[in-house]
Order: structure tokens, then C-alpha cells, then sequence
RNA sequence: GUGAUUGUAGCUCAGCUGGUUAGAGCAUCUGAUUGUGGUUCAGAGGGUCGUGGGUUCGAGCCCCAUCAUUCACCCCA
């Protein structure tokens, strides 16, 4: 039998203990802001029935969900099929695999409020930190596992709500220290511009194409509307209004007063057709509302910016459509959202709007990697470690461990005694253990513990409760210094 | 699904046009130091060179296949 190498599958990873540590610090930010603006934990499974997920996510969408296999000898009753010669990759899915890992929270938030929709009081404000899975190629940025952290308010169509996002946007970023832009449009005023160019039921390849307007620029957008057949008069039309108006924002700033979102609204009011169509005017307010309280929002490293060319690729949306990127690190988006007036539609709850937003964990812990922002106490350790030389100095050790934890010291002892004094230190000094506590058969006799900072290496005698006395300013001091 | 890239020690990588016994740094272990780590010094272990074929007197190096990695596209957090 051969060694085999370890190794975890692609765009999966392990997170060691500075790793978890790190992310929690990223975590406990974002629960407590979402916290504070009233949202309550969910938590779904990470596996889902295939008839829950698939056709929500395009078609695209499916072929990236993860697929469990049927447990049973699910090969004899594909074999009968395969024999009929009736087998067909979508109808016949069921006979090998009728579960899927999750592939976002937003889906399995709206199965569970359909499941619940009387136990809910609405409007229903909830959060949800968990992983799911796609499968993609990875790349930078990019995992085949990673975490979401999911705000949703559902039953709810009033714009407030879409206010308090873009606050938990910027309250989390500021405490992050990460700088930021969060980028906004509406669906309708990309389904206002389908409609007035004539080709209101090509909206989402007019998104796609027009989302990449940043990657490939105005020539790229035009080639591949060209590729998905629309006409040089169609594609004219579309760039009229999102070239001229993009070109506003993107070379607008000569003016800073003209290149405002609500100046770029503005322009879009004066568009030919504007009049005619319902949805337009209604996106345009509803941009309005929200870049009317702009100033409200919006701490010091956070920019706002109406983006027309934002559409994101998931097609439950309609109206609101957040994105959020850093302005130090290159690495896509770490937040997206928006508001979908009938997600839960499809599984027989109409008419419930719903908005939401979903902070990228694992690239925001890379953004913050990067331009190494995690403070230093983000990482907890031990405070001290405890070498006792005998088993009489043990028993010595245990109740000063208990003293020191009563005291929310956080204290471990060494507990091999055989293990030479050296390599205790080392331990120490390998886990990054501020303080050592040596108690041996000297300091036993006079009831004193002998202590070592494991940073300066200087040693000194204590009694315990001069020892806590100590350990309780240096502490502070030593948490100070590392901030 | 498409296009590239790279696979050599636990990790990061050298390895010349194909030539004898495949190297370095870091990490690990042992000792100098049996009550003191982080520094220093001395030494040790660790490899069927991703896998399977082929060419050759001879392959880590060349050819084919295969698997894996990373990056980009599609799409997306």
C-alpha cells in the first residue's frame, strides 16, 4: 500500500487556529451590527431538496450546484431507464440525485418563510451566517466553498428599508477600516431602458452585457450584445442612454457639481421615451428616495455611486440592486444585494417584497489580509502558561490555573512532566503565551510562583495574588500596546 | 465548459544542450544547556522527481497520455 498525499478538494479550505480566529473577528462585526438594527439569527441546512434550488439561479446557476447522490442502488433503476432509451439528463436527475448543497441563503430564506409564513410576524428581519457551496473553477477571490452573510427583510416594500442596508454597509466598513464604494442602481431603470429601446423581454442579456461595462469597456459591451443578435439600431439605443449617462459619471467630475448621483438622475429624466414609460420613472424615484438622504448615510470611507451599468447577474431581482467594492484592493465585489419583489412567489407565497444584502466573508478577511487591517487582539492566546516541576507542584498548579480563570485570566498548564523544562518554553514561545509560571519545589516551600515574560525574558518571584495584581495591569498594558 | 500555467523533501524553490550517489533555505529532531524559550554552534532524519507509458547506452530534464495545481474566460461573493 502506497502513502497517499493528503489533500482537501479545490477551493475548499481548512482554517487553522489564527485563521478561525481572524474570521470570527470579521463575523462578530457584522452580527452585531446586524444586531443592532434589529435582525435575528437563521439557520437552514446546508443541504436542500434539487426541486428547491434548481431554475432559481439561471441556467448557469444549476449547472454550478453541487449534487449529492441518492443513498440506494439508484444504478438499477438508471440502468432500465438507459435500456427504454428514454433517459434525459433534466427529467431524470431524480434517479441519481434529488439533493443539492446550498448554493446561496437567499433561496433558502425564502423556502423557509413560505414554511413559516404563520409563525412569522412580518415584516421579517433576519440574518444568517453560514457557507455554501458552488461548482466553479476557482481562481483569486474565488471558492468553491465560502461563507455569505445574509441580511433580509421580507414583507416589506417601503425604501426605509433599503436606507438601513446601506447604514449596516457603511456602519461595518467603518469598523473594519476598510474604504469603500457602494455602488447602486435599479432594476427598473434597466427594464425602463428594455422598454423604451423596444426590447422590454431581452432585459437580462442587456444586463449581463451592460454589467461588464467596467471589465470591457463601451466596445466590449457593444460586441457581445452584437454576439447575443441584437441589431446595430437596437445596440445604438441602449448606449445612448447608459454611454451617455455612464460618460457623465465616469467624465463628469470637471463639474463635481454636475457628476452628483442626483444630477445623473436628473439626466436620466430628460431622456426621449422617459414620459412613456411607468417603470423607468418609477426606478428613477426610487433612486431618488434613497440619494436624497444620501448625506445621512454614509460615514467618511464610505462613497456612494449611482452606477447604470450595475446589474447583477441573479434575475429574482427587480428592483434596488446593491454592490459594494474596496477602493485599496482589487479582488471583485465583497457585498451584493437587492430588492426582488417576489422570490417567494415560486413556492406559493405571492406578493412578498423582500431586500437584501450578503457581505463576502472570504474576501473581505483577503481585503483585509492584504492591506493588513486585523488588529493584533483580534487573535486570542493564552495568557499564561504554567510548568509545574513534580506531581506535588501539579496539584500546586491546578489551583492557581483556578484562581488565574476566576480572574478571566486565560491560563493552561503543561501537563507532560517528563517533557524537558526547554521544550515547555518553547511551547510557550510557539504559541505565543505572553507569560510563563515555573512553580518548582523552591517556590513551593515559600508559596511563591516564579514569573517569566516570555517578551523581555525577565524573571521575577510572586506571590499569587501579587502575581494576579500583576497580570491584571500588564495586560492592559500589553493589550494596549497592541493596538 | 474554454484557454494557458505549474507539479522535485513537511513548506518555498534550485537543478546547465539529456550524463555517475538529485541540492539549498526554512521547518523538524538530537546535542552543546538534566530549572529556562526566542539568538548562536555542531550534527541527524526526511525523495520510487505527480502517475502511467514511450524515445535513448543513459530521463528530474525530451515525447504521449492521465491526474492534480494555479491563473484567466464564462459566471459570480
Amino acid at each position: 500500500m502506497s502513502k497517499q498525499k493528503p489533500s482537501i478538494p479545490s477551493g475548499t479550505r481548512d482554517f487553522g487556529p489564527v485563521e478561525v480566529a481572524k474570521r470570527n473577528y470579521i463575523i462578530n462585526i457584522i452580527r452585531s451590527v446586524y444586531e443592532l438594527y434589529g435582525y435575528q439569527p437563521l439557520e437552514t441546512p446546508v443541504m436542500e431538496n434539487l426541486s428547491t434550488l434548481m431554475g432559481k439561479y439561471g441556467a448557469e446557476g444549476d449547472k454550478l450546484l453541487f449534487k449529492i447522490l441518492n443513498s440506494g442502488d439508484w444504478a438499477i433503476e438508471l440502468k432500465k431507464k438507459i435500456n427504454a432509451a428514454s433517459i434525459s439528463q433534466y427529467n431524470d436527475l431524480i434517479l441519481v440525485s434529488e439533493k443539492g448543497l446550498r448554493y446561496d441563503l437567499t433561496v433558502p430564506f425564502a423556502r423557509y418563510v413560505v414554511m413559516n409564513q404563520n409563525e412569522i410576524t412580518f415584516p421579517f428581519k433576519r440574518y444568517q451566517i453560514q457557507p455554501v457551496w458552488r461548482a466553479d473553477r476557482p481562481q483569486k477571490g474565488r471558492y468553491r466553498e465560502f461563507y455569505q452573510c445574509d441580511a433580509d427583510v421580507i414583507g416589506s416594500n417601503s425604501l426605509l428599508n433599503e436606507i438601513e442596508l446601506i447604514q449596516i454597509i457603511s456602519d461595518v466598513f467603518s469598523k473594519l477600516n476598510i474604504h469603500i464604494t457602494i455602488k447602486l442602481n435599479n432594476r427598473k431603470i434597466l427594464n425602463g431602458i428594455a422598454e423604451i429601446t423596444g426590447m422590454p423581454d431581452r432585459i437580462i442579456d442587456i444586463t449581463i452585457a451592460v454589467d461588464k461595462y467596467d471589465k470591457i469597456g463601451s466596445d466590449g459591451v457593444k460586441e457581445e450584445l452584437k454576439q447575443k443578435g441584437f441589431n446595430d439600431d437596437s445596440i445604438k439605443k441602449i448606449f445612448e442612454i447608459i454611454l451617455m449617462h455612464n460618460e457623465r459619471i465616469l467624465f463628469g467630475g470637471l463639474a463635481a457639481k454636475d457628476s452628483s448621483n442626483i444630477n445623473n438622475l436628473n439626466f436620466l429624466k430628460s431622456i426621449d421615451g422617459y414620459a412613456n414609460s411607468n417603470i423607468f420613472q418609477k426606478g428613477v424615484e426610487e433612486m431618488d428616495y434613497i440619494f436624497e438622504r444620501e448625506n445621512d448615510l454614509i460615514s467618511n470611507n464610505v462613497k456612494i455611486k449611482f452606477d447604470i451599468t450595475l446589474a447583477r447577474g441573479l434575475n429574482y431581482y427587480t428592483g434596488t440592486i446593491f454592490e459594494v467594492v474596496s477602493n485599496d484592493v482589487k479582488i471583485g465585489s465583497i457585498l451584493g444585494g437587492g430588492r426582488y419583489d417576489d422570490l417567494t412567489g415560486i413556492f406559493g407565497l405571492p406578493n412578498m417584497s423582500g431586500v437584501g444584502i450578503s457581505f463576502g466573508l472570504d474576501r473581505i478577511y483577503d481585503v483585509l489580509t492584504e492591506l493588513n487591517l486585523f488588529p493584533e487582539n483580534a487573535i486570542t492566546v493564552t495568557t499564561v502558561l504554567i510548568i509545574p516541576f513534580d506531581t506535588e507542584c501539579e496539584n500546586k498548579a491546578i489551583e492557581y490555573a483556578t484562581q488565574l480563570r476566576r480572574e478571566n485570566i486565560s491560563t493552561e498548564i503543561y501537563p507532560d512532566l517528563q517533557v524537558k523544562i526547554g521544550k515547555k518554553f518553547k511551547y510557550a514561545d510557539d504559541k505565543n503565551i505572553p507569560f510563563a509560571i515555573v512553580i518548582g519545589s523552591d517556590e513551593l516551600k515559600n508559596n511563591l510562583v516564579s514569573i517569566k515574560n516570555m517578551k523581555s525574558g525577565e524573571q521575577k518571584q510572586l506571590t499569587i495574588e501579587e502575581l494576579i495584581t500583576e497580570l491584571n495591569n500588564d495586560i492592559k498594558s500589553y493589550s494596549d500596546f497592541s493596538e
